[in-house]
DNA sequence: GAGCAATCTTACACTCGTAGCAATTTTATG
DNA sequence: CATAAAATTGCTACGAGTGTAAGATTGCTC
């Protein structure tokens, strides 16, 4: 999603701009097809037929089948890490990181695990999918992690931010699969934050008394 | 693991017991040739030729190629549920599962992660089974979680379950990709022990203060 | 603006994992 | 020994993913 804002005006070139419609007309038709049929039972070469490509034409755009119905991956990943980068001075990790959820609870962001019904229906349903979602959260972990080691210069050898960051992880993953849940369940995006808030409430509180005041900027 | 025991010296049975010995025999090439070569560029096609069986039957026996490589799934994924059911009294899940870890690492049980550099070298070099390892830390924690909801007869609608298991299993997965790191920097056994015994000192001393009095039995 | 170079798209062929099915062989049992 | 049950095998097929080379499109330069 990280556009390149250092050419302003600069010549988007006919050549980038085609590129970047072909890709979206292919992930639009992937995506469609993926929620009406399932994951699972949608081939490559009919999203290719559909789209009017060749099939090699999608596997180039993208590497793994999954990279079709999972967007914004790179902005998942570097999430938490980026919460911690920019908390405010003063606050500590896990403030900055319960607040970062409260808020993304609040406006239901894809980030926190709000994807809608289709969407995570498809997801649940594929076990595909699932296996990648993990994926993500183990590298939004590790970015975590990094971010981290840099917050609070820890030496080389230091677990403490690798486990800080796997502790941290483990609550937002959680809550992420609540979200999940509940959409599954029916319930809807304000339900859900109110439901999810509390509990991020008695997460966060089990965490307090060990890193309440870890990586304090 | 568990075979059926309401059959105590019974006919052990000829097909039985060859079912074993070819599961067995594929299995060993299997290892050996993935050790060898590596698992991504080891085919099934050649695992059924040397072990001298259809391809067919290797995949029989083995629903997914992953499973060729990793043995005592179950028991990994039960570990720390069981260690949790069978905590002494007055003893909490904190000190149950430190303690099991402290003493999984003295004899360098696999199931902590030790498991020799050249099979260590064939996971990290495979993306098929890391993924397949992260799967099994997920459903040792989802079988953790469950242990912890019985044993705290937590409500059906109480996250604080699920949240200690995510940090517990937090824990012991890090300390498991200590070990795996370790192995393949070329320490050995007993001094990888050393190191992880204490890094899980600082791990689970950080957690102390938050689920140090957690589900005592 | 013509031609050349870079790059995107396409068709084709191939490997590999995985699944179904029917035939054949092997083991168990009456 | 005959028959049923189960394991093994060969065959076929599908889908994801890759390599390659030819064809089409765009960008650049003279």
């Amino acid at each position: 999603m990280a556009t390149d804002s250092s050419a302003p005006a600069a010549h988007v070139g006919l050549r980038e701009s085609k590129k970047q419609e072909t890709r979206q007309l292919i992930s639009d038709h992937a995506t469609r097809l993926f929620i009406e049929q399932g994951f699972e039972r949608t081939t490559i070469a009919e999203i290719a037929e559909v789209a009017r490509v060749a099939k090699k034409t999608v596997t180039n755009y993208f590497a793994r089948k999954e990279d079709l119905a999972l967007d914004h991956q790179d902005a998942f990943v570097a999430s938490l890490a980026a919460i911690v980068t920019g908390r405010e001075p003063g606050e500590s990790a896990l403030v900055a990181l319960r607040g970062a959820f409260v808020a993304a609870a609040a406006e239901a962001s894809p980030v926190a695990g709000f994807a809608g019904p289709a969407f995570s229906r498809m997801i649940a349903d594929s076990p595909t999918l699932t296996a990648r979602l993990r994926d993500l959260h183990d590298l939004r972990e590790a970015a975590l992690a990094e971010a981290l080691a840099k917050a609070t210069a820890a030496g080389e050898g230091d677990i403490t931010p690798r486990a800080a960051a796997a502790l941290f992880g483990a609550v937002h993953r959680t809550l992420f699969q609540r979200i999940q849940e509940l959409t599954l369940a029916g319930e809807d995006n304000s339900r859900i934050a109110e439901v999810v808030t509390a509990e991020a409430a008695v997460a966060f509180d089990l965490l307090e008394p060990s890193l309440g005041d870890y990586a304090t900027a």
